[in-house]
DNA sequence: ACTCTGTTCGAACGAACGTTCGAATAGCCG
DNA sequence: CGGCTATTCGAACGTTCGTTCGAACAGAGT
């Protein structure tokens, strides 16, 4: 909080006539921040059909928004389960929704195609592939996100959609 | 330090009895799994010469010490860049070797295949899906470390080898 | 001019943290 | 037994943190 006061150029005790406790605080940051991102992608899913096209927009969503804001992103996913009862619980039904929009659409990929994957163990992944982010982005050496969005949409929709033809049978 | 002197019985001044700073036990700690890690895995891949094998060895690795400690990396994970310079930089070394090994065995795979696509990218996506599972991973509903290895390793391997037939042409 | 409401701030409180210090204890060697 | 070293601990120190309180200030309405 001090550090906000400093950055902001707001007194300290001026924060707490804004917003009545740090908890709260990061829970409006929190719950705008995935609000946008789960708001953003609705629209732009709006009228593809193609279930491929689909995946590559959620991912193109995703990376964009978190190399627009990283610093935001960074502690976000750090402060990810740190909100008590009352306000964990809003901002984690925004992330399971944002979740369950995911799994739709692999879920339409693999009955458009008849895949035969995990789909929670795919969404995981690619959640963590895409989250990870926070932790190596350079934008200074590292590419856009529109290109970085292709590179993992490549890996994962090559993956899930191929498979891998070597090895078949795991059991 | 607290939570440490009541979980370990010792009092808290004890504990500065064996470890001079909470710095240096955490970077005793990092050492000490990195280390460990590390040194798994080149048992491991000694003497395995099939290019997918050694990838499928080092996804297993990693999620077999992930999945058997979960608290110690969800930490280690949490405090990855907290160190002051002394301390971060052995640790960062043990890292970059770790990441070293990664893209020597990525670039094995695709010499031997004629692949083509960014080594830094799919090396870093590859540790994002293995890392984000500390904020997902339940033993009592999800799968073990061979299971999971195997599903990560058909989506990233399936990715990498067969990329994305359906639209090649990637600007 | 006076009040009322909305806004801002300096100063402080209580709690938690990392760390230190001196005393107490235990085991061993002469 | 007496002295030595290694180990353990209660109590405290200084700092940082989230939060609160009462005073100060500004502007609008009467």
């Amino acid at each position: 909080m001090r550090d906000l006061s400093r950055a902001s150029g707001m007194s300290l005790a001026g924060l707490y006539y804004y917003f009545e406790s740090k908890e709260r605080l990061l829970f409006l940051i929190q719950r705008h921040t995935f609000s946008t991102i789960v708001q953003r992608l609705k629209g732009r899913l709006e009228g593809v059909i193609d279930q491929e096209e689909c995946i590559r927009i959620f991912i193109l969503n995703h990376l964009e928004y978190f190399l627009a804001n990283p610093q935001a992103m960074k502690v976000l996913s750090h402060e990810a389960d740190v909100l008590k009862n009352g306000f964990g619980s809003e901002v984690a039904a925004i992330k399971r929704e944002y979740y369950r929009i995911c799994v739709g659409l692999l879920e339409d990929l693999k009955r458009s195609r008849a895949l035969e994957f995990s789909t929670r163990i795919a969404v995981l992944s690619l959640f963590g592939m895409m989250n990870w982010i926070y932790t190596w982005h350079n934008p200074r050496v590292d590419a856009d996100a529109e290109h970085l969005a292709g590179e993992m949409g490549d890996i994962f929709l090559g993956g899930v959609i191929n498979g891998n033809k070597k090895t078949p049978a795991r059991k």
